[in-house]
DNA sequence: ACAAAAAATGTTAAATTCGAACACTTTATG
DNA sequence: CATAAAGTGTTCGAATTTAACATTTTTTGT
């Protein structure tokens, strides 16, 4: 009964990464090393596991494995990311229009929205079918040409798109923010959105972990006294201080201790 | 500079499902076979291929195939719908403005697409996404008020966007195609965007499998007149044949047989 | 700028794994 | 029940891999 034997083998897919074809042939005795070496073949055809050297390696856990490394080891600080955003969705105000800036850590405000009627405008696709999924009824997405590195929206389109858009509450990720550049990103047509946001919002928060302090990246796309509110995970650095104070901006800092 | 090389490489895995380290020793004469190799070993701890005998896997391929026969599984006429897109891949061409329409048909159409210079516009957030993916430089994402359910963005700001766009090409999927009502899709909102699309084509392709034959759904948003092409995976009712030939529109039937 | 450490690379030969071919058995199918 | 299709076993030459050590290049700390 091959049936059975390679359900077996699926099974065991499910909860091992890798099997080699030497210890399925000594769990299953009364079948030669050739036949694993089949069933495998099949398995890898329904997409369950790939045949690599001297076995196969379970296709669940090499998907686990490339979610992971999107969403966190390339991705720095992510419990960090995380406690800002919780703290960042207490600033939302139901029935304000609100904008949710492009990148790794406004994605993460999804699960930390409350079910009220919020009025959302992202530059961020992900972001924006995330906002769906959680049954959403007014998301906006911002066209325009697509960068898909930055999974952002940019160029004419986008800055048209945003002009006829009001927003009263914008949530901004800078890549950087020093004293002497303000805060910072790293290209051009990204910036240019951002200064568009910036100059649309009646209150502009801030978030951004500690890698962002006395960073300075190629493009200014608003000055200290444009944010009204900081959120991050750590003290700013002692300079700066004075352009806090002098512009009156609040910071709030989160614990990002698991 | 091992560093060249090895983005040379990962570059390769972004377009190529497979490479064989005999391919690649001969493309980087200058460096042993065993460089190569362990060059590959990087990229899968990477997460950007997985080594296999002979050579490796990439590993945005390998996750492909898992997505689709994950929602394959669900989804109905799944190799009729990838036979119909392979087959509207190629009446790409290159240099032309080309509009995508949302929906799971187009979705798949992002593995046919041949490596060259195309210009696209889609309404679909996902396959935006999907087409970034794959490297292509020029990928617009049509904004607009995002309805979660049908992945496609809707309202007058997507209306307003499709306005200031050119279209060379349209490739449109109706819920619903029949003698008396046309090419229909189920809400107006949709509707609306598909027609502005239908109306600045200057070709019009339109993609369904037989299931959406005869059907006809509230929104009729372009007449057979407004078709050019219809790419489907049977022929059509016997009813339709004097529409067809009135109006001028190829057929192209596609073997769905696996 | 220098020395030490770390990373990258080349070469070899032995060990392992693979695949193709053919024969045979079991299970489906009309 | 006959035929086709799928599953299985065995063998051995061919191809691939690994390990080990030597050498070069790059990075890093001081």
């Amino acid at each position: 009964m091959y049936n059975n034997r390679r359900e077996q083998i699926r099974s065991m897919l499910q909860t091992k990464a890798y099997v080699t074809f030497k210890e399925l042939s000594e769990l299953f005795p009364d079948v030669s090393e050739m036949t694993i070496r089949r069933d495998i073949e099949h398995l890898e055809r329904e997409h369950v596991a790939i045949r690599v050297r001297g076995g196969a390696r379970s296709m669940r856990f090499i998907t686990n494995q490339v979610d992971d490394s999107i969403t966190s080891r390339q991705q720095k600080n992510v419990e960090s990311k995380e406690a800002i955003v919780e703290k960042a969705a207490k600033y939302l105000e139901p029935g304000r229009s609100i904008f949710l800036d492009s990148g790794s850590t406004l994605q993460k405000i999804v699960k930390y929205i409350p079910n009220e009627r919020f009025s959302f405008t992202t530059t961020d696709p992900s972001l924006a079918l995330g906002l769906c999924k959680i049954g959403l009824p007014m998301v906006n997405l911002v066209g325009g040409r697509l960068d898909g590195n930055n999974q952002t929206v940019t160029g004419i389109h986008a800055m048209r798109f945003l002009g006829d858009i009001n927003i009263d509450i914008a949530f901004l990720s800078p890549s950087g923010f020093s004293a002497r550049s303000g805060f910072t990103v790293g290209n051009y047509s990204e910036g240019e959105i951002k200064r568009i946001v910036v100059s649309k919002a009646r209150l502009v928060v801030m978030l951004m972990d500690e890698s962002k302090f006395d960073k300075s990246l190629p493009y200014t796309f608003a000055d200290a006294a444009d944010a009204d509110i900081i959120i991050t995970n750590r003290p700013l650095p002692a300079d700066m201080n004075g352009i806090i104070e002098k512009n009156n901006i609040t910071v709030t800092i989160v614990d990002d201790t698991i």
